[in-house]
DNA sequence: TTAAGATAGTACTAATTTGGTACAATTTAA
DNA sequence: TTAAATTGTACCAAATTAGTACTATCTTAA
C-alpha cells in the first residue's frame, strides 16, 4: 500500500544479513542474485544502508555487507528512511512545512506519528524471526506491548 | 514522510465534518475556501469519500457533505484508501503479486500489515479528539490496546 | 418556472517521485 | 598486478500524483 520499492529492497537486505549474520559478509551481487533484483538499484540502496550507520561496508574482493549492530536495535524505520533517503527536494520542504512538523493540521500529525512510533519500535530482529515462523503474525514480540504501554495509560 | 496529498486532504476533510457535524454539511467550495485548499482537487477526493459511503452529498444550492456515519466508525484505514482510490492500475498488480499477499518475500507483508491494522482501527473519532485537545497522543484510545489483543497471544 | 449553487463524471496536462542504468574512481585480497 | 568489490555521480525512463477544465445533472430557493 506504502511502502516504495527501495524500502522493500532494504528491508530484504537487512533481514536477509540478520538471518545469516553466521555466514559473514554479503555482497550486492550476491543478494542480487539471490532474490533476483536488479544489482545497482541494490547496491545504491546498500549503500545508503551504510552511510546511515545501519550496514558495515568491506571492500575488496570478498567484502560486502554485514549489520552494524545487533538487529535488535536497528529499526524498521531507520531501514525505511535510509532506503528512501533522497526524498529531500524542493517541494518537500513546502511540503513539510504545511503538512509535517508545521503548524496546524494536527489530524495528519497525529497520523503520521502514530505509524512511525510503531515502526521504530519495531526491529530487523522482529521480522526475521517472523520471517523464520510462517505462521501469522509474531507472538511474543515485546514491541507492540511497549509501545501500548506508553499510549495507553488505562487501569489495568 | 509517506501520506500522499489526497489522503491529507481526505483526512482533514473527514476530521472537520466530525468536529463540526453540528452545522450541518459543507460543500467542497466552504472547505477549500476554509483550508487554502484547491477547490476542484479536493472536491474529487469528497466525492471518492462518497461514493466509498464514507460521506453523504447532498445536493442542491444549501448542499454539501456530511459524515455517512458515527466518526467512531469510520477509520483512518478507510479514508486513506478512498482517498487514494485510483491505485489500482496496470503494473500495482504485478507489484502486488511480488510485493503483497503473494509468495515469497514475507517480512515486508508483515510490516504493511502491522500498520494497515493500526490504522484500520484507528477512527476519525480519534484523530477529531486529538484535534481538539494539543496534548499528546491519545490516551484513552482502546485502538491499540484491541489490536494487541489480536495479535499476541500471550498468557496474561 | 427559472436561476443559482451544488455534486457527478470525464478527460487532460504538468510536476514530482520512483525505479533503474551507466560509468568512472577507489579499495582490498589473491 | 589483476580481479572483485564498494563509492559516488550523473542521467534517463516510467509511473504516480497533483491539479485544471469542462460538461452534465440534480436540488433548492426565489
Amino acid at each position: 500500500m506504502w511502502l516504495t520499492r527501495r524500502a522493500c529492497y532494504g528491508l530484504l537486505a537487512a533481514q536477509h544479513l540478520a538471518e545469516h549474520a553466521a555466514e559473514g559478509s554479503f555482497s550486492a551481487t550476491d543478494l542480487a542474485e539471490l532474490y533476483g533484483l536488479p544489482h545497482e538499484a541494490l547496491a545504491k540502496i546498500l549503500q545508503r544502508l551504510a552511510i546511515a550507520g545501519l550496514l558495515m561496508s568491506h571492500y575488496g574482493t570478498k567484502g560486502g555487507y554485514t549489520l552494524a549492530r545487533d538487529p535488535q536495535y536497528i529499526s524498521v524505520f531507520d531501514v525505511i528512511k535510509a532506503s528512501d533517503r533522497p526524498r529531500r527536494s524542493s517541494l518537500q520542504s513546502e511540503r513539510q512545512q504545511r503538512w509535517g512538523t508545521g503548524n496546524g493540521y494536527h489530524p495528519l500529525r497525529m497520523v503520521t506519528q502514530l505509524v512511525e512510533d510503531m515502526l521504530h519500535e519495531l526491529t530487523i530482529k522482529d521480522v526475521e524471526e517472523e520471517a523464520s515462523s510462517p505462521a501469522g503474525l509474531s507472538r511474543d514480540s515485546s514491541v507492540r506491548a511497549s509501545q501500548l504501554d506508553d499510549q495507553t495509560t488505562r487501569s489495568h
